[in-house]
This record gives C-alpha cells, sequence and structure tokens, in this order.
DNA sequence: AGTCCGAACTTTGTCAGATGAAATCTGGAA
DNA sequence: TTCCAGATTTCATCTGACAAAGTTCGGACT
C-alpha cells in the first residue's frame, strides 16, 4: 500500500519532510529562497551531507531547484511533482483545505467512471474475485464508519486493479493518500453508507459481465453521488471561502 | 512544459539517470543489490556524496530501499513512482514495449473522456479560448506530421486545464512524456489526422457550450480511434511478443 | 554434534574540512 | 552613467573519519 521506504529517524528524510510540508503548505511560497545550507544546518540540527541529501530529494520532486552561488529557490506550482506520494500527503495531510476536496472530488468523476469501463474491458477471472471479496466486505461494514472507509478504499482499488493497467492502479493508490484524510473529515453517516451499497454492486456486477457502459455509468452514479455529498458539506458547514486551511465540520450533510 | 531542474552534467544526476534507468527497463530487477557505494563510486567515477545524493533522489522515487549494513536494494515494483517524470520517461523513453503502448492507450481512455466531462462542466472563457486557439493550430498543421503531434498534445492539455484541476492537468502532463515517445514510433498519415478533426472540433464545441455529455462522447471517439490505431499497428508490424511485461489480451473479454 | 553468544566485519549514516565553480555584488575607472 | 574586474557568496564535489546497525563466523558450552 505504497509504503515509505526511508525511517522518519534519519536525519536527511528529516529535512526533506519539514522543507516539503513547508513548500507544499504554502510557507516558502514558489521563488523564495530557502535558506542557505549553512544555516539550514544550523537550523534544522543536523549535518550538511544531510542537508544536502534532503535538498537533492526534493528537488527529484520538482520542489527545490539549486543554483550555484545563488542559493536553492521554491520552484514554480507547475514542476511540482503533484502526484508524488510525499507531495501529495503534505497537500491533503492532516486536513484538506476546502478547494482542494472539490478537486478531489472532481478527479474521482474525471476518472473512476473511465477506469470502470477499462476494468470491464480488461477484467480476470482473478481481478473479478478480488472485486466481489471487496465488495462483500464492503455489505459487511456498513455499520462501522470507520472499517467502512478502507472496505470502500480497497473496493475502488479492485476495480482499478482489474484494469490491468499499472498506470491507473497506481494513479488510485496516490489519490487513496489523499481521499484518506479527506474521509477523516467528512465521516458519512451509517444510513447513507448502505444506500450507497446497491450502486457499488451494479459496479461489480456490469465489470464481471464485461458491461462497460453500465459499468461507468454506475461508477459515475456512484462518484457524483460522493461529491455531492462533499459540495454539500463544505456548503453547510465549512461557510468561509478564504484563506481557509482547514475544513472544520464534521457534520452530516445536506 | 515540466522542465527539469537539475542539468545532466551534474555528478550527482549522472548517478540518478545512470541507476534510474538500468532500474526501470529492467536491468536490476526488484529486489536485487545494488553495488555498494564504495564499487559505485569506482564504476561511475564520481565521489561518494554525489552517489549518496543520486541514491537519496532515487529512494525518493521508491526505486531504492538503503538498510545500514546490509546494502542497497531494487524496490518491488508496486513501490515505484510510476508517475514521476523521470520514472515515465526512463520507462517510454527512447522506445516504449509494446505493452506499455496498449497500458498508454487504455490509459487514455479511462482518462479524457471523463476530463473532457469536468472541462466542460468548469471551463470558463480563458481557457474555452486557450481550446479554441489550440484547436485552430490542430487545422493548420494537419500537413506537418510533425508538428501536428505537438498541435495534437497542447489541444489535449488545453482541455485538461480547462477542467480548473491541477491534479488533472498534471496527471496530463506527465501522461504526455510518454504520449511523445509513443508517436514518435507511430506516426500517423496525413489523411489519418485530417480525419480525425472534426472529432476534435466536437469535443472543443461541446465543452464550450457546457455539454459535458457530448463532450465526453466526442472525447471518448477520439482515444478510442487512437487506441485502435495503436491497436492495429501494433497487430500488423511489431509482431515480437518476447520479452513482453503482462496481460495481452486485447480482445473482447470472454 | 548442535546451539547459542559475542567479536570482527561490512555497509550505510553522518559529520567536518578543504577545494572548485559559478553567479552576484562591489568599486572604481572611462 | 556605463562597464569591467576583483572580491564575495553559495552550491558542488571530494576526502577522511567515525558512528550505527546488521551480518558473518568462530568458539565455548551443553
Amino acid at each position: 500500500m505504497l509504503r515509505r521506504a526511508y525511517a522518519e529517524s534519519a536525519r536527511h528524510s528529516q529535512v526533506v519532510q519539514t522543507l516539503g510540508e513547508q513548500i507544499v503548505r504554502g510557507r516558502r511560497p514558489p521563488g523564495s529562497p530557502v535558506p542557505t545550507e549553512e544555516r539550514l544546518v544550523a537550523e534544522l540540527g543536523v549535518g550538511r551531507s544531510a542537508v544536502r541529501e534532503g535538498v537533492k530529494v526534493l528537488v527529484g520532486k520538482g520542489l527545490l531547484e539549486t543554483r550555484t552561488s545563488a542559493g536553492t529557490l521554491v520552484r514554480a506550482r507547475d514542476s511540482w511533482s503533484l502526484l508524488d506520494p510525499d507531495v501529495l500527503r503534505w497537500r491533503f495531510h492532516p486536513t484538506p483545505e476546502e478547494d482542494d476536496i472539490r478537486i478531489l472530488a472532481d478527479l474521482r468523476v474525471a476518472l473512476e467512471p473511465g477506469a470502470a469501463r477499462v476494468a470491464a474491458e480488461r477484467a480476470d477471472a482473478a481481478a473479478n474475485q478480488r472485486i466481489a471479496e471487496t465488495l462483500a466486505a464492503l455489505y459487511a461494514t456498513a455499520d462501522d464508519l470507520e472499517a467502512f472507509i478502507e472496505a470502500d478504499l480497497a473496493f475502488h482499488r479492485a476495480i482499478f486493479a482489474a484494469s490491468q493497467n499499472d498506470l491507473l492502479l497506481y494513479l488510485y493508490e496516490v489519490i487513496s493518500i489523499a481521499l484518506r484524510s479527506v474521509r477523516k473529515v467528512h465521516t458519512g453517516s451509517i444510513e447513507h453508507n448502505k444506500e450507497t451499497l446497491p450502486n457499488h454492486e451494479r459496479v461489480a456486477v456490469a465489470i464481471r459481465r464485461g458491461h462497460h457502459r453500465k459499468a461507468e455509468e454506475a461508477m459515475r452514479e456512484v462518484v457524483e453521488v460522493a461529491r455531492a455529498d462533499a459540495e454539500s458539506q463544505l456548503f453547510c458547514c465549512g461557510g468561509s471561502v478564504a484563506s481557509g486551511r482547514k475544513a472544520r465540520g464534521n457534520g452530516r450533510r445536506r
């Protein structure tokens, strides 16, 4: 499930985390200079090697740019590796901005119906088996808000896996990092969970039968509902449009 | 357009390029150890700092894993940042594998219709203006195979930009890295280019009018045609099956 | 003979210092 | 004021040293 390779204890990854989070969350805006290596050594309490290795990692993710003698700058946002797991985590964790919740909901609307369609075209027996299992888990956990989130993520993941397309699957895995954070904020209700079960089942059935048209339509229904829910929660609870970092409001949607 | 931050001349990025490409292209399979730092210093002719910085970058992209005293290993493929620009370039450049061409074609089928739909929902005047401009460029370059490729990429990019969704746009930018390589291999014909113009225009019109349904359908037509073309070219010209990565099945399932 | 313990070894992690290279800044001269 | 050269700043790279954490292997003990 996309585990990190490095320990957080490592000095250099501490540099990555600290600077990366500051950049992505908007302190240290694009174009602004990062302190010199010497100063970072002092501020972060690590050696120069650690600083340099950390900075290089961030350069590799498109967040920083180093120029000899001119210092290190934060790159423009359109150079960032927005689908890098770390970058996405810094952006959506622990609490995403309201606008980013819309971004994510739109992304799912754009992506998931098409993925379900390709899954219907490509799924083999094993993939359908996996989808069936995760669907069963979805039914089984409908009463447990916490567990339902994970089961839901697993179900959608199984569909992407069924597409037999590693890029699509990876894309979903990355997105689910953000999705998990959003879900923590917008926990649905039990009744609401149960309402979505038939839609999910329709998706699974359509894929198994190879009905790509139906699979797509059913999945569209699922993600459109999810988007509408998120939208209404934002509308009713998180009024502030400006500046807002945190989306407050755990409340009922609508 | 997603420019690199580091010069290729830099010692440490030479390490990144060399090892990264070897890993992604299948030499150095997952689980296999990478030579020790000492040996890499000798083999690559750079100092230890450069080796370490390069390795750290690859760790940041999920390709490598380091353990003190146990050496450095290539991570399993499902840990790789498959949508990292470098990783994608190593994979698709200069010549992608046949299976990867299918992967890419499927990805577009899954993604682009949905993106066109969201674009139809979200596009503002400026975005529609940009789409109109790139569409005009498409018509203007239909006789120039080379230029048409770039114009086509720009048109599709404009649609993703119209979605007002930075994750979607970034996704397309990354994909277009791979797309450009594939196009170099499968250059279409001039007649073929002209056939696709009406479909492209339908997409643009539908988006401008906010007809998300029609935009999606028109875009589906475009990418399905592209997929069919790629498929037939593979079938007729690129007979070699060997070495393949996975899932061949292009056929209708079941 | 088999098992367990610990020392030696290997390999990455980190720091410190020195030197090189490339912009930038600063004065001064035309 | 403009322009050029030197001083300065800051990253790039190499080297050496030591720490930390596994791994390996030999020997003592049962």
